[in-house]
DNA sequence: TCTGGGGTCCTAGGACCC
DNA sequence: TCTGGGGTCCTAGGACCC
C-alpha cells in the first residue's frame, strides 16, 4: 500500500504571528530580520512584502531600499516557539506519527487512516480549519507517498495551499517546476548541472546513476537520480540527534582588536556551555569559527580526550585557537564558539580519568549557570564583558529586545 | 549593495591500526 | 627492497536548509 505523508508548512510563519499580535500590520509589509542600517538579513517576510521582491536572506539594507515604508521588526523567538508548540500540539491530535523538522514545519505520516479519519485531501482540509480557528495562522499542505515530495508538494501551493501528488503524477508534476524547486538543489549545483547543460528536471531525469555520481560525486548523485524521480532520496532522518552546539556573532563593524574578539568568544563561551547544561548534553570537541572582512571563512577545532567542564575552558581553548588562526591584524567580521561530538549527559563516562572531578566541575558551571540566567540583567558576568555595549546601556538582555515590540 | 545564526551532511586527506 | 587493503577517527572546507 502507498504511503500518505503529509507535510506542513506555516506560511510566512514569523510575520504572521507579528500581524496576528498587532492587527494594525495586517495588510502591511512586514519584515521580520534585523533592524534597517544594520548587518543582517530579513528571517521571514509577510507576502506584502513579497510583493516587492523582498524575500528570506536577502540584506536588510537591501529589503529597506526596497520598501521603506515597510515595518521592520527584530525576531521575538519566545512567541513564535510558544504558538508553533500550540499548532504542533494540533498536528498530533491526527497522529502520534509526529515529525516536526523546523519551528514552521512538520511531517505528518497518515498512511492506514483512511477508514478512521478520511480521505486525505478532507484530512488536510480538516487541519487546515483547525489550525485557522485556533491560532488565526494558515498552513500549507503537500500529500505524496513519500517525504520528499510531499515537501515540495507543500512549497508549490503556498501561501494556504493544499496539493496532493500521486505516484503517477509524481514525473509531470516535478517537470512543471524549476529545478532549483528541487529540496537540495542550491546555487552551486545549480551552476554545475547547468555546465553539463542541464536546466530542467525533465533533462535531469535522463541521466543515469553511475554519469551524476561521476559528475557530482557519490552522494550527490544518487541524490539527484532519486529526486528527479520524486522518490526519497532520504533527506529528513527519522531523529534528528544534535551533534553540535554552537553560537556566533556578527560584529555591526569589523573588529581587529583583541579585545573585543575576546570579549566575544568569552560572551559566545558561556552560551554554548549554558545551551550543553539546559539540554544535559556533554561535548568533548571545541570549533572556533572566524569570518573575515572579505567574507572568508576559517574554523578550527580541537578534541579533548575529556568532556568539557566548564564555560571556562571552552573560552580557554577558543583563544588558543585563535592564537592559532588570527595574524593579529586581519580585520573579522564574525566569531563563533562552538562544540561538536555532543552527546547525553547521562551517557556513561568511561573516558573521565577522574569521575568524580568531572562532576563536581560539572555541578559548579551548573549553578554558575543557573545564577546567570536567573540574573541576567546583572554584572555577575566577568568584569571583562562590562562596558561591552555602547551608549550606555545594560551589558545584556533589553539592547537585543528593544526592537521587538511590534507597535508600528 | 551587502551578505544572520543555527544546524546537517559530504568530501578529501592524513594518522593510525590490523 | 618494496609497499596492500580495509577500517576508523580527526580535521577543514563547502553546499545546503530554515
Amino acid at each position: 500500500m502507498d504511503r500518505v505523508i503529509f507535510h506542513v508548512d506555516l506560511d510566512a510563519f514569523y510575520a504572521s504571528v507579528e500581524q496576528l499580535d498587532n492587527p494594525a500590520l495586517k495588510g502591511r509589509p512586514v519584515i521580520v530580520g534585523a533592524r534597517p542600517g544594520t548587518r543582517g538579513v530579513v528571517s521571514a517576510c509577510s507576502y506584502e512584502a513579497r510583493r516587492y521582491g523582498i524575500h528570506s536572506a536577502m540584506p536588510i539594507t537591501q529589503a529597506h531600499r526596497r520598501c521603506p515604508h515597510g515595518v521592520y521588526l527584530i525576531p521575538r523567538m519566545e512567541r513564535y516557539v510558544e504558538m508553533s508548540e500550540r499548532v504542533m500540539a494540533i498536528l498530533a491530535d491526527f497522529t502520534p506519527a509526529l515529525q516536526q523538522i523546523s519551528i514552521d514545519e512538520a511531517f505528518l505520516d497518515l498512511t492506514g487512516t483512511r477508514r478512521l479519519l478520511g480521505a486525505p485531501r478532507e484530512v488536510a482540509g480538516r487541519l487546515k480549519a483547525r489550525v485557522r480557528e485556533e491560532t488565526g495562522l494558515a498552513l500549507s499542505v503537500g500529500i505524496a507517498a513519500n517525504k520528499y515530495l510531499a515537501k515540495i508538494a507543500s512549497d508549490s501551493g503556498k501561501p494556504d495551499g493544499l496539493v496532493q501528488v500521486s505516484g503517477e503524477q509524481a514525473a509531470d508534476f516535478l517537470d512543471g517546476l524549476p529545478l532549483a524547486k528541487l529540496w537540495g538543489v542550491g546555487e552551486k549545483t545549480l551552476e554545475r548541472l547547468a555546465e553539463l547543460n542541464i536546466t530542467t528536471v525533465h533533462e535531469l531525469r535522463s541521466f543515469s546513476e553511475d554519469i551524476l555520481c561521476s559528475m557530482m560525486g557519490e552522494a550527490g548523485g544518487r541524490f539527484l537520480y532519486r529526486a528527479a524521480r520524486g522518490q526519497d532520496p532520504g533527506i529528513f532522518p527519522a531523529e534528528a540527534k544534535s551533534r553540535s552546539i554552537s553560537s556566533e556573532v556578527t560584529f555591526e563593524t569589523d573588529r581587529k582588536d583583541e579585545g573585543s574578539i575576546r570579549r566575544a568568544l568569552l560572551d559566545l563561551s558561556q552560551q554554548v556551555m549554558a545551551r550543553l547544561i539546559r539540554g544535559r548534553w556533554q561535548a568533548n570537541t571545541v570549533t572556533l569559527k572566524l569570518r573575515y572582512w572579505d567574507f572568508s571563512n576559517t574554523t578550527v577545532q580541537k578534541t579533548m580526550k575529556h568532556w568539557l567542564t566548564s564555560s571556562d575552558e571552552i573560552y580557554r581553548m577558543a583563544i588558543e585557537l585563535l592564537g592559532e588562526r588570527w595574524d593579529g591584524s586581519t580585520p573579522v567580521r564574525l566569531v563563533g564558539v562552538g562544540t561538536a561530538n555532543v552527546v547525553s549527559a547521562d551517557e556513561p563516562r568511561q573516558r573521565e580519568l577522574f569521575p568524580d572531578e568531572y562532576d563536581k566541575k560539572r555541578k559548579v558551571e551548573e549553578a554558575v549557570t543557573r545564577l546567570r540566567e536567573k540574573m541576567a540583567d546583572l554584572p555577575l558576568t566577568r568584569a571583562s564583558l562590562l562596558g561591552k555595549r555602547r551608549g550606555g546601556q545594560p551589558p545584556r538582555g533589553p539592547a537585543k529586545d528593544g526592537g521587538a515590540s511590534p507597535t508600528p
